[in-house]
DNA sequence: TTTGATAAGTTGACGCTGTCAACTTATCAG
DNA sequence: CTGATAAGTTGACAGCGTCAACTTATCAAA
């Protein structure tokens, strides 16, 4: 039991607390009563600051994102823009790697109506956003459908890499197919080197 | 209540009635005493066939890893390699948009523990498969990172990417994006022509 | 044909969950 | 001093997965 001493602020706390539960044994865990009683109150006290167990995991989830992000800009910084664009894809992976569970609560799983958690929704806009200002200012190679505003459509195609790769390498579904972890991370640099040739002009 | 007649095969049924659920509602909607209710028997019927909740679960999922790689064979078949394996893309993002939930319960979700169920592994590896088969016999643009089976290893890439792509376009993320509905079409075809600029060699 | 093991289905209970309602207590502006 | 409001409490409810104990049907061996 690891009841510590009623917190001042049982906000925060709950917050908290529901993010180390969720970093350490995932989504599926995650019960208010539980953190209710790791804080040492009732089981209805958080109920005074949320109305709804949704509501707690949409500020964890907020949580994550600008965690999230934070990883995003302090990457190694490069003064070649493909280099800092590459850095910034490793940067993407190695959050995944290093926080499976709060990379899938952000991106696999079922959210909170966002609608309903506007301060979720802008935190994820801004991590999005960093990766679409890198892009704005570079030139890539031409692609075959035409876009009013390509950077944000090749930002798309960007992260939906990334996170396809990201969420695959931690997927049950590779980890069951014959894939050492030798190869899985030769397949990984195969396939950023692939992203690459698919972005970077040909000169 | 669409409480029928009790079925005869409560083993199939409970299957059937769970896909069904998970397929209207979600995973989050699946519960064992609901399935039994509906067909009519008692909340532990189905425990004699399935010894934990997991256990069912698994058997959709298998069910669910047949159909798509049934959808995969089903698609539109060229003789032009490039523009099957084209073909095979679009039929793998259609059966993502098609069927949300279920896509989202075989590739989003934390699912049972795949070495307490085989089958549902079985099936898993069947669908990745043909991917797999298909690229075996191409010969693709040369990759910097080299790699012993290569085909397997660009089977990652491809499928990372339409995983990423089609998870993405679902995902509750890019919808509080400001993307609209043509916006997203655009930058799925984008994405698929930088996919291939990734792929085909140059000649 | 009778027996008896085994599988299939039933009811009832347990502790867990999220949430609603009603109560108490502390705070602080008028 | 008063009274509203916020914060925290206890108690209840239904739904969940699962364990245990009981009944019933099936069917091979004696």
């Amino acid at each position: 039991m690891t009841r510590k001493a009623r917190p001042e602020n049982i906000k925060e706390a709950c917050i908290d607390e529901a993010f180390s539960i969720i970093e350490t044994q995932g989504l599926e865990s995650l019960s208010l009563r539980d953190v209710a009683r790791r804080l040492g109150v009732s089981h209805q006290a958080p109920y005074k600051h949320f109305a709804t167990r949704d509501h707690i995991l949409a500020a964890v989830v907020a949580r994550c994102y600008a965690e999230f992000a934070h990883h995003l800009e302090n990457r190694t910084r490069h003064q070649n823009d493909w280099e800092d664009l590459g850095q910034m894809g490793l940067a993407y992976l190695s959050y995944a790697r290093e926080n499976p569970l709060k990379y899938r609560l952000m991106f696999n799983s079922a959210l909170p109506n966002p609608e309903d958690h506007p301060n979720m929704m802008i935190k994820a806009k801004h991590a999005f956003s960093i990766l679409y200002e890198k892009l704005s200012g570079m030139k890539l190679r031409d692609a075959p459908v035409a876009a009013d505003d390509s950077s944000k459509h090749d930002a798309v195609f960007i992260w939906s890499t990334l996170h396809g790769l990201a969420s695959l390498m931690e997927a049950d579904a590779i980890n069951n197919l014959p894939f050492s972890a030798k190869e899985k991370e030769v397949a990984m640099a195969r396939a950023m080197a692939r992203l690459s040739l698919a972005l970077e002009p040909t000169h």
